[in-house]
This record gives C-alpha cells, structure tokens and sequence, in this order.
DNA sequence: TTGTAAGCGTTATCAC
DNA sequence: GTGATAACGCTTACAA
C-alpha cells in the first residue's frame, strides 16, 4: 500500500502533490496564509505516507532538540522511578523528550552521561548527584556554554546553582519526637555517606530535638549504603552496652538490611528494637514487622518542581536566581 | 578562558586555525592522510574549546542517530530496570544512546512513544508489550518502513516477529513439583490477565505437572494485577470448601499483595498457606515470612540477547529469520 | 496563496 | 596533505 523504504519527506510530499516544500511545511503546521484545500491534501497524504517529521533535521536546523537530559544515580530506587515519572509527564506535556541517564553513584559514569548528553545537545540538564560527587566545576562550565542546569533532591552544597530539594530537618526531629513519645531514650543512628549534604541535614534534625529531651542518647554511626556496610554499622550498635531499642537509617532499604540483621540476632522487630526511616518506600508496608514511621521526600513534587524550572531556563526567561526551591518533607506514621 | 555561548563547531575550528573544515573534520576522527602536526594542532584547539561533535548534525547527515528506542512498560518493576541497565551497557559499549520510554501498560500510549521514537528517527526499537496489546499491525508497519524491531519477555503470540523471551512452562512445572513434595494437594493459582502469552504458559506447566499428580487440585482465579483484583481472587480462594494450602501467584507483586491479606485474614504464612510465585524480585528476601520459592526470568540476559539482535538488525545484516530466541525460566527455592 | 533560496554542522567526493 | 563543495530535511525570510 504505501511505500516500502525509507521514512516520507517533506520533499518526496511535495513532489507528489506538485507543490513547494515551503508550502508542505507551513501545510503541516497548519500556518496561516495556506489555502484551505492545499492544506488538506497535504495532510492527507502526509497521513497515507505516514510522514512523521525528522527530529533530526529539525534540531540541526533550529538549533535546539526539544530534549532535556536526565541524571539519576540509578533506576533501582523507586524514588528515582518516582522523580522520572514527573518529569517525563510534565516534560511530554511542553513538547520535550526525556533522555534519561544513570550515573550509577559514580563520578566518571556521571561525566559520561552528561558529555554524551552534550553531544546529543540536550537543551537542559536535570541531575540528581552521584553520592560522590564533589567537583562541580563540570557544572560551572556546562553554565559557561550557556546549558541550563538544574539539580533535584541531591543538590550542590551552597547556592551557587539552580534546582529543588527537601528539608529533612523538621522530618528529622519529628522523628526523634515519636520515639521520645513512644519512650525511646536509647537511639541509633546509621546515617548515610557525609558527601550527601541529606545526611548532615539529618544528623542536625536528629540531634537538635535530641537535645531537647535530656536522658535520650543517640548514638551514631555510618554506612556507604552497601549492605555490609549496613550490617556492620547495626552489629556496633547492638554491641554497645546500653542496646539501642530504636534505630533511626538513612532510607528503607538500609532499614530493611538493618532489620534483616537484627532479625538473624534473633531480635524481634517492634518488640526488642524499632526503626524508623526516610523514602517511605511503598514495599514497607508488605512488612509484616514494618518501620513506625518513614519520611515522604516527595520525589514527584520535587522532579515537577525541577522540570518546571528547567523548562522555563531552556525557553530563554532571564533573571532566574540561583538557589533552591525547598520542600518540606514530611513524617508518615505507621 | 574558553570562549562563552554556543558550542564550538568545526567550522570555529577551522577559522582559528586557517585550515578547512574538512581537514579538520578528518584530523578529529584520525583519518589517514593528515598531517601529525595538522593532526595535532586541531585536537588540541577542539579540547580546549570543549569541542563535542554535534549529534543532531551527524545524524541528520548520515541519516541515522545511533540511538536505540527501549519501550518498557514501566519502571517500578525492577525486572525492567534491570533489563534496562543490560541494554543500555551493550549499547553504549557499541556506541549507541539509548531512549527509554514508558507506556504505562496502555497500548495508546505504547503508540505515542513509538511515534516519538519514529520522530526521533532511532535506528531500531527493543520493546516489552503492555500488557493489553493485542494489534500487532503497528509493529507491521515499521517492518514495512524497514525499521528493526525485536520483542523482549513479552513478545506476540506466534513466530512472526524477531524477539527473546523466557520459557516457563517447565519451571512452573517445577513449581508444582516442589509443592507436592513439601505435601501440598490443595493449591491456588492467581494468574495474570490471558493477554500475556506468560500466562498461558504458567497454566500450561502447572496444570501438566498437576496431572501427574492424582489428587492434586489445582483452583484457578485471576487478576489484572491491580491489587483490589488480587484480593478478590486471594479472596475467592480462602472461601473455597477445602482451603488450598499453597498458592501459585502469578508475579511477585502479586504474591505480596495476596500474602498481606492473608495475614489481615489472620492465616500465619508458611504455616496455614505457603506462597510460590514468579520474579525473583530483590525484595522478597527481606520478608520475615516469604516465599517457598520464586522463577527468575532473567531480565539482564534477555535485555543482552535482545539487544545483541537488534545491533545486527540495525547494522544491517541480512537474512536473520524471524522467531523467538527461548531462555529457559530457573526455579529458585529459598 | 505559493515559490525560491539560504542556511544549520557534518561528511564524502572530487579536485588540486 | 589539504581544500572546495554538495548533500542531508527542514524552516523561514523574502519574492512573486
């Protein structure tokens, strides 16, 4: 039926039609100024050769590709799957097409993705850190060529750049209220990599309402988020002479590791030892000995917020100050 | 220190240097027959300017982009994430982007990414149906148009297309087998929507090897994976007369969500009723009370193969027939 | 209302 | 060894 091969053009339309390629073009775009039974069998036939414009053409000629980059650490979090969700919604809405990219935590992996982004002139770039990452001179010069970034969730410390992140503070002593309510005076603490600027934000939320409840002990310690790392971290916790009887992770999955743990100790969840955590991961809830609380960080929110921003970079709006839109983030409790 | 604004072009490069854009061209891509000092000077000036060669440009020459479409239908199931992470490294390796996209499981927006994709003008397309897809037409046109496209995991009924998919017939005999031996006669079987092939397939094994067993019940019930549905059948089968002592769900999702309510219907698992099901999802270890055993269906080589079949499609071999390359399902007993 | 032609960055063909 | 030039598909100013 219609032809075999090679995609339709616009040429090969106009060719058919005994019309210019001027005249298909604006036929296709319905621009006024075109009679209304040309444009009709332009679009008929573009319709029966199936034509569907070459993006191609179209980015090389203007000069931009209605495409933004997307940098996540990796697409086994569902807080990325979350984020990416947002932003491919919001992004497919205004026309852009979403090139994700995984950093896999590593550094030289995110300096890949973006250059490969670059030469795929992507007209913005949304990254969410390597938990790594501590040069961002790659990002002051991407600002140099005029590439519109814009981080989300893992953010740069200062404010030197653009993006959206979440205030874990409040969360944070909020969590430290319910165990005090719930008479939890022995507390550990596994917080995630200090690269993470979260992770310090959760520490000063943590032991600022610590500090307001004399007799509570926190204790803390680390993982690199390795599950090893988790189980060494919990193992000095239960080795201290005080046990804790509540745990506070850095997100679920370091508590489902940490709780794994404690369960082969044979310790019983909810009853020997509590956790409470960040992501609010929707599996937690198939747990039949859950966590009593874990903090909403939005990732929805904060990946629509973000886009919202890029997008209004990429088409070109000045005076848009660096910083960072803040969102709360917020205690669920079991 | 490096110029500011738009990207570097061959052609800046040239003007600084006084040469041609085609020697510099050539000298960037070591072509023979440029001077080494041509050679030299031009890859100096292109790193200094930051020079990335720009995609959109080459791809609108050449006529192809070296980026590859992966349609999958979500990324909350890490069976995707992890076929993806295997595309996207054997594509990188050969040189080739990778454009995600997602089509939520409805097949009007499998056809809208397609569509981008086509737009987009990628050189080949990986995909896992939704699972309401029944017109395959679609897929008959991009044949038409001499667009490649192989099927991964869930793939069209018959031998017409080009895919790898995983075999599960035997594996979910084995399934059956294992249930017998730890003495279960009275077993439930959650299946998936019969849009999926797999789910043929499970009934397929389950019932062959339940024929192999006088005595053996095996009670059907489905669901369209939703989690209401899943309760309704999980339902369903605790009010049958005899209550199964096992149940076969059709993916790990569903298995979490029928074992929850189990335990709001105050049955203690692996005690009352024991669950066995398909996936082999991460997560299932960090259950207190899991499953007897789970199919691992390989998302990481089916994503390989898959991909390996495309690159040879879109590099253009010849004569490869089309028809399904079968992995074979792994029982994985915890 | 429609046509002509330039131009986007790169590669390839041909000439010198 | 290197340079000039055409071509890829499309948009857009300008011409008719």
């Amino acid at each position: 039926m219609t032809d075999t091969r090679k995609p339709a053009t616009i040429k090969e339309i106009a060719r058919q039609l005994n019309v210019s390629v001027s005249t298909v073009s604006r036929a296709l775009r319905d621009h006024p100024g075109i009679g209304l039974r040309t444009r009709q069998r332009v679009q008929e036939l573009a319709a029966q050769l199936n034509y569907e414009p070459n993006q191609a053409a179209i980015s090389f000629k203007q000069g931009r590709t209605r495409t933004i980059g997307l940098i996540v650490p990796n697409l086994r979090e569902e807080f990325f799957c979350m984020a990416i969700q947002a932003v491919e919604e919001l992004a497919q809405q205004q026309g852009y097409t979403v090139l994700i990219g995984q950093s896999h935590d590593r550094p030289a992996k995110e300096r890949e993705v973006l250059d490969s982004m670059r030469r795929n002139r992507v007209d913005g770039v949304l990254i969410s850190l390597a938990k790594d990452t501590r040069d961002y001179g790659l990002f002051d010069e991407l600002k140099q060529y005029g590439l519109p970034v814009v981080f989300f969730d893992r953010v740069p410390a200062g404010q030197l750049y653009h993006g959206v992140r979440c205030n874990l503070a409040r969360a944070s002593s909020e969590l430290v209220e319910l165990l005090a309510q719930r008479g939890h005076t022995h507390i550990g603490f596994i917080n995630g990599p200090a690269t993470l600027a979260a992770a310090a934000e959760r520490e000063q939320g943590i032991k600022a309402a610590a500090a307001r409840h004399p007799g509570m002990e926190i204790v803390l310690t680390d993982t690199g988020l390795a599950s090893h790392a988790t189980r060494i971290a919990m193992k000095q916790l239960l080795a201290r002479e005080v046990r804790p009887t509540a745990v506070i992770t850095f997100n679920d999955y370091v508590a489902l590791e940490a709780m794994a743990y404690c369960r082969e100790q044979g310790l019983t969840i909810n009853t020997d030892i509590s956790f409470v955590s960040y992501a609010h991961l929707s599996f937690m809830r198939y747990l039949e000995r859950g966590l009593l609380a874990s903090v909403e960080q939005f990732p929805a929110e904060q990946g629509k917020a973000a886009t919202e921003l890029l997008l209004r970079m990429v088409e070109g709006e000045e005076g848009i100050a660096a910083g960072y839109q803040v969102l709360e983030a917020k205690l669920i409790v079991n």
